[in-house]
DNA sequence: TAGATTGTTAATCGATTAACAATC
DNA sequence: TAGATTGTTAATCGATTAACAATC
């Protein structure tokens, strides 16, 4: 039983709960940095708004990380946490598409401390190339299979025109790139060994006008 | 019958199908971009990789907009969603918080397309206010409750940075801001009437990182 | 008309919540 | 030890899919 436990390591998780573990993840950062060691299912239930139930049955998808009677380590939890996310790494990035979006992204220094450091941006636009946003040298798209190639990088950003989004995630996966951060409005239709997250603007702004909509009729 | 379903316009639609909207609404922009007027759910799922039977469900809550035998004309379901999604009105951004990501927003002129006007934003930083983002002028924070009691501002787009995330959205409420589009990592807690729509932009980050490990432990 | 495809009801699947025995 | 709270099973709820009669 325990060794079967150990040879089928991810034992299907369903994406509702790996879409809960970031927040878990920060609400523990939270209490941590309050100086809090310890709290119960209860407890964190009612400062998330969410049941205590779920809570239990989410950390329980990894191992038992609580203790009868007592509750969960803040700290402990938090860790473990970090190491399910994958948090306990470093991860080499690259934007592809240095332009409003790009830039403010890599100048978003708040990645790094989580471990997701941006090494280079790229971008076709020849006034861009050999600039740089802030430490972070702006390369032009050229130079981009020779860098893949030549560094790790982990995740590719995707910062570019809409138009242009998927012939870059098409190029970018042709350079053996396996994980993808999209900002592109776009549905990137890509081989299934590459993860690709994509963060819809746009969608959320239609939801937001879909809401004030249906409040003011009411 | 007929009487009844005008009274309650709004018959609880799941937050579900609400999230799907946008995306329905952009691939029949392709089609219609592409000059197709027809479309049937079958030809549509598979466009979308989702279901028929799924979009006959999820657009059945709002009407039936289809014809036996025939389908969807685009056109004419693109206009309706656009209707239901709130996008055939105008809306009044501000952007609070004129940092980077601030910038980016307030560059993309994307949303101006879909009829989200972005007029003005807001920093306390005094090296910044009178400044210009494009043509949008960044005026100080201590401006802000005179600008909204004078003009309509729909939405409120935060930008600033977590540690002021929370008293900043307080005093937008304040201000009377129904509608606030957050992009600082926290969760917002506010009255019930205003609508939050939160990006947890590291969120989608620690995802990614969650997929690529239990991709190389494979 | 015959074929196609919707709108809608019923069946299935998955996710959330409740309950409680195990145990710290 | 007694009280607290977990881990986990069972019950419920909601969302997705299948099926098909209605109808263009």
């Amino acid at each position: 039983m325990g060794m079967e436990e150990k040879i089928m390591e991810s034992k299907n998780i369903s994406p509702a709960v790996i879409k809960r573990l970031p927040r878990y993840y920060r609400y523990l950062g939270d209490l941590l940095k309050l100086g809090i060691d310890r709290i119960s299912s209860k407890d964190l239930s009612e400062k998330m708004q969410v049941t205590a139930s779920q809570i239990r049955q989410d950390l329980n998808n990894f191992g038992g990380f609580g203790q009868q009677g007592y509750g969960y380590n803040v700290e402990y939890l938090y860790n473990e946490i970090a190491k399910i996310l994958g948090l306990d790494k470093d991860y080499n990035l690259i934007i592809v598409g240095a332009g409003n979006l790009g830039t403010a992204i890599t100048n978003y220094t708040d990645f790094a401390k989580r471990g997701f450091y941006i090494r280079k941006a790229f971008d076709v636009k020849p006034e861009l190339i050999g600039k740089k946003i802030g430490e972070i040298e702006i390369l032009g798209m050229d130079s981009l299979p020779d860098f893949i190639k030549n560094n790790q990088v982990d995740i590719a950003a995707i910062t570019v025109p809409k138009e242009i989004a998927t012939e870059t995630a098409t190029k970018l996966v042709k350079c053996g790139i396996k994980a993808i951060w999209n900002f592109a409005p776009v549905d990137l239709r890509l081989p299934k060994d590459v993860i690709v997250e994509t963060i819809h603007l746009s969608d959320t702004l239609m939801r937001l006008s879909y809401s004030l909509k249906n409040k003011t009729s009411k």
